[in-house]
DNA sequence: CAGCGACTATTCACCCGGTGAATAGTGGCG
DNA sequence: CGCCACTATTCACCGGGTGAATAGTCGCTG
C-alpha cells in the first residue's frame, strides 16, 4: 500500500500516512510508528530508497522514493490476483462455535441475535454514509464494500440461528 | 478461542491445536509455536493454569485449565457483540485502490476481471465442499460462511467495474 | 526577548500473533 | 542397538500494531 502511494511521487512519512489514511477514509488510520518502521524495511529490502531532504515551514524531512525494485515489486504485487477465502478467518465465527461449545443452544442463540441487531444497525449508518450528498466515490465504494460484507454477515448469522439446534449436537457428540 | 476450548476440559498444548483444527476445519491452521506461547500469555495473565501432568503412550505433557479469572473472561468475551465493520480491512479493497493510483483504468478493469474470475472459481469449489454427502455440519456452517464473503465480494467487484472510470478520474483530481 | 502552545517529523520500546525449525522423549520394529 | 515415526514443547525471528516520547519550527503574547 505504501509502495502505491510512493508511485505517484515522492513523499515523507508523515505525508504518507496523511495520504493513506485520506486515500483509504474508512480502512484503519496507520500509526506513525508503523509507517516509519515499515519505510524502514522497504528501505532496508531496497525497493525504497530517501530522495531528498526538505525544510519549509516545518521541520526537516526525509522524502523517500521507489527504487526500480520497488517499482517491480509493485507491479508484481498489482498483477497477481488476491486467493479468495483460502481461509475462513472472521472473530464473529470463532465466537459462535465457542458459544456452541461453552454454552448451550438458548445462550447461543442470544448472541446470535444481539449480533444481528448490531450488524443492522451498522448497515444503516453506512447506507446513510454512502447516501449523504457530501458522499465522495471514495467512501462510496468504501461504504459498498463494507455494505456487502454486512450483507454477508447477516445471512450466515440467518442460516446458522435456523440451525443451532443440530449444530450443537454435532459439536457436543 | 483456545480459553473456549479449555473450558470443555483441559489439555495440553499439543492436543488444543488438534482440536483447535478439528473443530474449525476451514480456518488457518495454528501452528504449534504459537499455540504454547498464547498458553504462555493466558497462564502469565491467570487465565489458565497447568492442571496435570500425563505420560501415557508418549512422553510427559502438561494439561491446562481454566482459571476462574479465566471462565469470567471467556464469559465477558461470550457477551459481547462484535463491532460490526469497524473498518474496511481488505487486501482485495487496497489492491484496487493501488491499481487506480498507478495504473490506468483498463489495467484496473482487467485486474478487476482476474479477480473475479477467481472468486467465480473458489465460489464452484466450495459450493461443492458443501454439497458432498460426506460433508459436516462443521464444514457446512464455514463453507456458507466463505461462500457468502466471496458472493459480497463479487457483488462489489461488479459495481466497481462499471464505476471505474469515474472512480479514476476522481482519484487523479 | 522568552515562553508557550500548536503543528510537524521521526524514533523508541513494547506487545502479539504468525512462522519454521530445532530439541527431546517414547514406542515399535528389524 | 539404531532408526523412524509420533508426540510434546521450545526457540529465534519477523511484521504489524500501539502509545508515548523526542525534537524542531512557527506564531503569538506579555
Amino acid at each position: 500500500m505504501l509502495l502505491g502511494l510512493l508511485a505517484a511521487g515522492s513523499r515523507h512519512g508523515y505525508e504518507l500516512k496523511r495520504a493513506h489514511d485520506e486515500r483509504l477514509p474508512r480502512a484503519r488510520p496507520l500509526a506513525f510508528g508503523q509507517v516509519y518502521s515499515t519505510l524502514g524495511r522497504l528501505q532496508r529490502d531496497g525497493l525504497v530508497a530517501p530522495s531528498g531532504q526538505e525544510r519549509e515551514g516545518g521541520p526537516e524531512r526525509t522524502a523517500y522514493a521507489l527504487t526500480a525494485d520497488g517499482r517491480a515489486a509493485l507491479e508484481r504485487w498489482l498483477a497477481e490476483v488476491e486467493p479468495p477465502m483460502p481461509y475462513v478467518a472472521s472473530t464473529l465465527f470463532a465466537k459462535v462455535v465457542v458459544a456452541l461449545l461453552v454454552a448451550d443452544a438458548d445462550r447461543a442463540r442470544d448472541y446470535l441475535v444481539a449480533q444481528r441487531q448490531a450488524h443492522t444497525e451498522r448497515l444503516r449508518e453506512l447506507t446513510a454514509v454512502k447516501t449523504a450528498p457530501s458522499a465522495s466515490l471514495d467512501d462510496i465504494v468504501a461504504a459498498d464494500f463494507a455494505i456487502a460484507h454486512l450483507d454477508a454477515d447477516l445471512r450466515w448469522l440467518r442460516t446458522t440461528l435456523d440451525r443451532v439446534a443440530d449444530w450443537h449436537r454435532e459439536v457436543h457428540s
